[in-house]
DNA sequence: ATTGTTAGTGAACAGTGTTTACTTTCTGAA
DNA sequence: TTCAGAAAGTAAACACTGTTCACTAACAAT
């Protein structure tokens, strides 16, 4: 084990890989995957198509840390509320929204987070590294939220925490999808979309979370 | 306007129509739009590539028309649940299900009907021709069954059927899609994994139910 | 100073959807 | 029945794509 832990190649290296990375993203921040062509992106950065190669093993690889970091920016903003100390119920309505807020604001970032054939390989949770990486973060963050719900009383006691959370995030998902392929859903007519849309995203969680409650009395 | 709505010529390009959609609908089903090229398709059926651009004018045009054909199906189960005379409760949820059902089925059709651009560039509901597409038609089914939940009081007065229709069509959508993308979903590990999806999509839909429920009491 | 690794490149390979110019085949009217 | 015109079908090319390979230039370490 050497001292130096990076050497001036080394950092030179990781910056020129960071300046792919960046001018990769904001080309499919606008055009998605498709659109973000090596060729292309070579061109951008004054570079050949074959040097990328050298940094990214493929297409794939590079698109896939673009995915990662993304859903680490989802898990940032998603923990900044759950471990606020606001009410339960607000609390959780408000963690929904922020998913489906952040999601909608990248939407070639989240549809492509859930294309990707690697990920459709094997099972979610059953994946390798499922819990370590990012989306299995946020899923934790999900199910300890229901099952803390469940605990106070606030959720019926029948709950299954792990199978609940699938449930939500398949609605949440479900939401955050349709934003970004239809980026004026859910609004009716356009004109003021944004103030429907959060509207809209508020009743949602608000229904999610209404189907999990329990009703004493 | 001639008696004959069709000509033997006429007859013949229909037959070899439907012969190349056939062959692209068992390739598109395996693999996905991506897996359909219009090179192995033309092999496939001893015709030159160039030829299906007599019969389409693009291949998106060509997968446009399967999704419409899986989507007209999807809508069929739907309605031969929606139509039944079973207590209101009972058809709501077994509509939810079905539709996920048929989804997970063609895994490949079902994504590709919600990935596609062209469904991307304007509202839902404001498309031209939605309300007529086997999509628009779908979405009605389910509106009018939330209405009629709201008319007998099953659900809270305060929903207004159309909002509430895109939540729980978001909703379903979410697990479809994810079911779609991640095969062995929400499976926790392999085995017995139709059962516990069967398991599974009741109580996705039974939450949905229960999000808008009223609580009379 | 030399050796070996790394950065970077131009050209090619194997695909893709699509268009164009061309030939063949068939059809509908004189 | 003949004959013009439309339609069916094709080979070859265009403009792309991701990726690999052989090669050169630069740099690091012994």
């Amino acid at each position: 084990m050497t001292v130096a832990t990076s050497s001036p190649a080394e950092r030179r290296r990781n910056k020129i890989r960071a300046r792919i990375l960046s001018a990769a993203e904001s080309v499919f921040a606008r055009e998605g995957a498709e659109g973000l062509s090596i060729r292309r992106l070579a061109e951008n950065i004054d570079y050949s198509p074959a040097a990328i190669y050298k940094y990214f093993s493929s297409k794939d690889e590079l698109v896939d840390e673009l995915k990662e970091t993304f859903f680490e920016l989802i898990l940032e903003n998603v923990h900044l509320i759950a471990d606020r100390s606001t009410p339960f119920a607000e609390r959780a309505r408000a963690c929904l929204a922020t998913y489906i807020r952040v999601a909608a604001d990248k939407p070639h970032h989240y549809a492509a987070a859930f294309a990707g054939e690697s990920v459709a390989t094997g099972p979610v949770d059953t994946e390798p590294g499922f819990e370590e990486s990012k989306k299995g973060q946020a899923f934790n963050v999900l199910r300890n939220m229901i099952a803390e719900g469940v605990e106070t009383g606030a959720f019926r006691a029948e709950i299954d925490p792990s199978l609940a959370a699938k449930s939500v995030w398949a609605s949440m998902h479900g939401l955050a999808m349709m934003i970004a392929h239809i980026p004026s859903y859910p609004a009716l007519k356009p004109g003021q979309p944004s103030m429907a849309r959060e509207a809209f995203i508020e009743f949602h969680a608000d229904q999610v979370i209404r189907g999990m409650e329990a009703h004493h009395g």
